[in-house]
DNA sequence: CCATTGAATGAAAGTGACTGTCACATGGTC
DNA sequence: GACCATGTGACAGTCACTTTCATTCAATGG
């Protein structure tokens, strides 16, 4: 789910990290937080790349090598395996549409509890910068094909088949659009509540008749 | 629909154009033409504007006047006031599935009988360059605002509403999912079944049981 | 503690999409 | 045929992104 942000805590198993990796992280974020900084400022198009390696203090190569446009640097997420994790957590007889509801509620806590602004922030790029909306959707496209994989080993089903892939592609784009209409509508709604009511949609159909 | 043909056949109303017009006309497609002969024999990516405009007599500045950017050429398409039509033309009891399962034939007879090839083409360029993707998915986008515009005057419900835009895009989703399927399994199904078969999807559920 | 090695960086030059400006030419109109 | 508006080409510029190569510095073995 590209509109929500990576987590910050690392967790504390894991062999302690070389200098080496540490300052790789930090240069990551570096240039991730400079970005947010001059967009906030200057906006996302006035924003040059050697703008960004000059207040992360990296030579542009640099930046690039870290992310790979510059879309990216906004928009990158480490939410994926979080996220399949606890779709496979979830219990064999729930409906897609519960496991859905708590796999997303749980990220978007997360999400939401380590840096709102940010989190925010994003979603409203997605709606005023094409470029930045286009790569989210790419990111989920790919987000989709994940799902597919859980949905296909929950249900056993094909996760070839169109069948199975329509479905996880139409349920990502019910989700985008709830980023969209989140951030549009200027971040009034609970994004959980728009969320659940995404969901019901998707499960039920819209409500009141169908024609 | 991103992935259809444009028309060719002007409708014989309307006052004849002046030369200038047909200029216009003639010179839009021999941008077209140009790219697309370039990219069999060369490729997305190799091919350059600069090449563009020299296989197409016209300078580099005028291929950027008739198209915004280079995917533009590609997959610009001139459907959504046609599909429009369409869907308002449908009789008012029909299901919704059964008005997008027409208006889509409608459309695919079309463009695979003007340019069976450009169609193909098409969708096998959005799977393998992203960028195009983008593009189509941006088009898909669109095209979702009015799906569901066209929705909220036959229901009579509120185009703002989340549900009806998460319903549009939801739907919109899985019909490119079939545009990308039906280009990595090599065109070799009938997309008019396999966009049958998404319908289906999206208004019953996956085949077989719910969970 | 030092030498070696491999990864990460920076500097620099290059490519190509896209923008903006301006002079020129060409179709439409009287 | 003269006037005007619109479309076009030439040109210069910006910026994202790539590639190459020399340098630096953390890691590792002795």
């Amino acid at each position: 789910m590209t509109f929500m942000t990576a987590p910050r805590t690392t967790p504390a198993d894991r062999p302690p990290l070389g200098l080496r990796e540490r300052k790789k992280i930090k240069t990551r974020q570096a240039i991730r937080t400079a970005t947010y900084a001059l967009i906030e400022e200057q906006g996302y198009d006035a924003t040059t790349i050697e703008q960004i390696a000059d207040r992360a203090e990296v030579s542009p190569s640099t930046v690039f090598r870290y992310f790979p446009t510059k879309e990216d640097i906004v928009i990158t997420d480490e939410w994926d395996p979080v996220m399949m994790a606890e779709l496979r957590a979830r219990p064999r007889d729930e409906s897609w549409a519960d496991v859905l509801r708590h796999v997303m509620r749980t990220a978007l806590d997360l999400s939401l509890a380590e840096e709102p602004e940010v989190t925010r922030l994003r979603t409203r790029l997605g709606v005023e910068v094409p470029a930045v909306r286009a790569r989210m959707m790419e990111s989920m496209a790919s987000t989709g094909r994940l799902l597919r994989e859980a949905l296909a080993e929950r249900s056993g089903r094909d996760p070839g088949s169109l069948e199975l892939r329509v479905f996880a592609m139409s349920v990502m784009g019910g989700l985008m659009e709830v980023s969209q209409y989140w951030a549009e509508t200027g971040h009034r709604d609970d994004i959980r509540d728009l969320v659940d009511r995404a969901l019901d949609v998707m499960e039920h159909g819209l409500p009141g008749g169908k024609p």
